[in-house]
Parts: C-alpha cells; structure tokens; sequence
DNA sequence: CATAAAATATACCAATCGGTATAAAATAAA
DNA sequence: TTTATTTTATACCGATTGGTATATTTTATG
C-alpha cells in the first residue's frame, strides 16, 4: 500500500461518500475488469489481480467473496462501459437510422471510441462460459436479450416516426445485427486487419439501410 | 490398459498400416477434441485428457511434445470435422444457392447433422486464443480464409452458371455469411432456445437468396 | 524364440492455483 | 484521543497444474 500511488490516487478521487472498502473494491474492478476481457475467467489468476492492483489477495478477498464474484463484478463493469459509450454517442444524434449507426462506429474498432480492450465483452464472456460457467453465461444472455430489445425499440420507433418501412421484423432486424456485429468482431481480431473491416461494415449498414 | 476396452476396441478397428503409436494418437485426438472444444484450451487440464483416454499421463508425452501440440492437433480434427461434414451433404446438391445453403442447415443445430459438441470450433478457437494464444489464433484465422475462399468459389461458380446475379460482391456476400453464422452461433448457445433460432436462420437465407 | 526398439505406466517434481486464518494497520465512532 | 470496527497484509494451506525421469511392458526385427 505504501509504494502504490495508482490506488492511492484513485481513492483520493472519489467522492467522499464511499467508503474506503467501496473506493477499494470499485479500483479492483477497474484494472481487473479488462483483464478477464482479454485472458478470460478462467485464464486470469489471483495472481494477475494482485499485480494489476499493486493490491494482495488478502485485500481482495476483503472486498470480494471469491474470484467468481469479481469476474461477475467484472462483466457487470465492462457491460456497462460498451453501453455508456454506446448511449452517450446515440443521444447526440437525431435520425434512428444514424443512432442505429452507433454500434457500427463504436464496434468497427477504428479508434474514434475507447472501448474495453479485448474485443467485446459479451461475445467473450458467452463463447467461454457456455459449457463452462453458469453464472456467467446468464449474464452474457441477459446482455444479449437487453441489447435486442434496445434495438427493437430503436427500430419501432423509427418505424412509428416514419423513417423505417413498416413492414421489416423488427426482432429479426435486431438480431441480425447483433450476429453480424459479433462475428465482424471475431473475424476482425482473429485475421486481423486483412481488408474484411470495410466489407463488414458496409454489411451491417445494408441492414440498417435496408430498414 | 488392460481395462481400458475403449482404447483396445479403437485400437484394433484401425488400418494394419499405421503405428500403434500412430493409433493411439489419433485415438488421443479424438476423444480430447470434443472436450477442447466445450471447455477450450486453458481450462482443459492433462487430467481431463488422461479422463477422457483412460490412458496416463506418460502415454500421452510419448506421443505429443506438449500440451500445445495435441490442442493444435485437436483444433485441426474438429475443423476437419465440420468440413467434412459440410462437403459430404454438399456434394449431394446441385444449385449453388442449395449449396451454400448447408452451412445453415449444418449450423443451425436441429440435429440433422452430427456436429462437434461445443459448437464451432472456428469461433470458439478464434476468441479464446486472440489475446492468449498465437498458434491456435493462427490456425482459427487460416480457418477462416479458407471458407471464406470456399464460399466465394461458390458465389464465382453460382454467377458463372447464371444462378447468381453478376453484380453481387462475392467477397462481402461471403464474409456475411459467415459472422451471421458464428454470431447466431453464439446467440443461440448462449441465450437457449429462446425462439432466435428460426429469425436467424431466415436472416443467413435471405443473403443467399439475394444473391 | 531372442533381442532390440518403441510405446506405455509409475512415481515424482517445482510452480501455481484458489482460498483462508490471523496479525497488522487504517479508519470511524465515542 | 481512546476505543471499536473495518480494511489490508502476511503467511500459510491442500489441491492441481504441466511436465519429466525412469521403469515396465508391448511391439517389431533378426
């Protein structure tokens, strides 16, 4: 704790309000959470956390019961940071079909948004966890069910506004370009940048401008 | 091995003119590739493999140089799996747009085919090892430009034969197809059998019947 | 059948895993 | 400031990890 300026300014910067244990446990998510994104649960040790905190194990199992609760904590934080971004950049814009073409900016990874490092949480956390981690697994499908029905919204309301023809399914729109976006997502990082950015991209804009 | 009748069976229905080392490996791969593949290469320990085989730990080191070496071995088996599987009913239709057709009816889980159990291979390799895992991210990447090629050899021969229109990109029509496949994929084993199979498949169907 | 070679089993290794009991230190309440 | 409580650090636990040296068994060769 002497030596550890990282977290000792991190608490010094929240608000008074929390406690000390809250300030703690909020600093342990914040530099494990892209970890479990990149190496996943099962891959990220006790040992990555407490090298990435500067913390000890016995300080984490302070805050958290086990290291399930901080993988948990840890979706639960990366979720909400691909929904901030996603939510902040959708407000600026008027037309559903230009909200709707947040998630391809946000997702293309062409550096305009700071997204959690590691790809995209959901897809991550689903792939890993189907066979292997119920807990998880159920946060991936809740993310995937609240994600379906923003854009279903999104989309019924373009439609009501008269913007989307009133004709297209709307939930399988939506799932459409979620299935789309995650695996432009897995290809992207799998070949890496081999020229399918541009052809993926314009894939889920047809979608959305087929609407 | 004097109870292990799995491997004694196996062993004996092989061809005379491989090695009963070459037996046994192949013997290894296939009984540890589903499971690399349900719970991926981290959290599949030597024990699940010696499990799984009823061999030891020595019997497998005398036959693989690591651990690394039989999940590459295994990730090749299951992608051979799943190709063998999609050209055997290939071969059997005629129209390219039957063809292609497939991998839906392949990857969409209904039981008609016998696929590897965990679900893709490509997908589930692609995001676990692309921050952890070079050789297996290698190999899930080649994966992908070859059906990625496969798909637009396709496309090329559908258009040459008039099946197809001239006009349609075959390249982005084939990298379509795919990310909405491995992301239904995912979306399917992660949320269960919710009612998405059916809008999914449609969404993959209406690209190729775009075409 | 005897012998050489290959393949498998046994027994072990250090390192790391997730987790915990407890002591030390820091914070909050009085 | 003293005390009570919360939070963090230290030191340890058994279990499991991937891996290996060696002994045993099985297969191939003469």
């Amino acid at each position: 704790m002497e030596n550890n300026t990282d977290w000792y300014n991190f608490v010094l910067s929240k608000e008074g309000n929390m406690s000390k244990a809250e300030k703690t446990r909020q600093f342990i998510i914040e530099k494990t959470a892209p970890i479990f994104n990149k190496k996943g649960y099962a891959s990220t040790s006790l040992s990555d956390m407490t090298d990435a905190t500067g913390l000890t194990k016995g300080s984490i199992y302070g805050n958290f019961a086990d290291k399930d609760e901080v993988a948990l904590a840890c979706f639960d934080h990366n979720h909400r940071v691909v929904r901030e971004t996603v939510g902040m950049e959708m407000a600026r814009r008027t037309g559903y079909r230009d909200k709707l073409r947040v998630y391809v900016d946000v997702y293309s990874g062409n550096g305009k948004f700071n997204l959690v490092p590691g790809g995209c949480p959901i897809l991550n956390t689903a792939i890993e966890a189907a066979d292997t981690h119920p807990g998880l697994r159920k946060k991936a499908a809740e993310a995937i069910e609240l994600w379906k029905q923003k854009i279903v919204t999104l989309i019924e309301a373009g439609k009501a506004s008269k913007e989307f023809k009133s004709i297209t399914d709307s939930e399988q729109a939506a799932l459409s370009i979620i299935a789309l976006l995650e695996g432009s997502i897995m290809i992207r990082r799998t070949v890496g940048q081999a020229g399918y950015g541009k052809p993926l991209i314009a894939a889920v804009e047809n979608i959305i401008n087929a609407l």
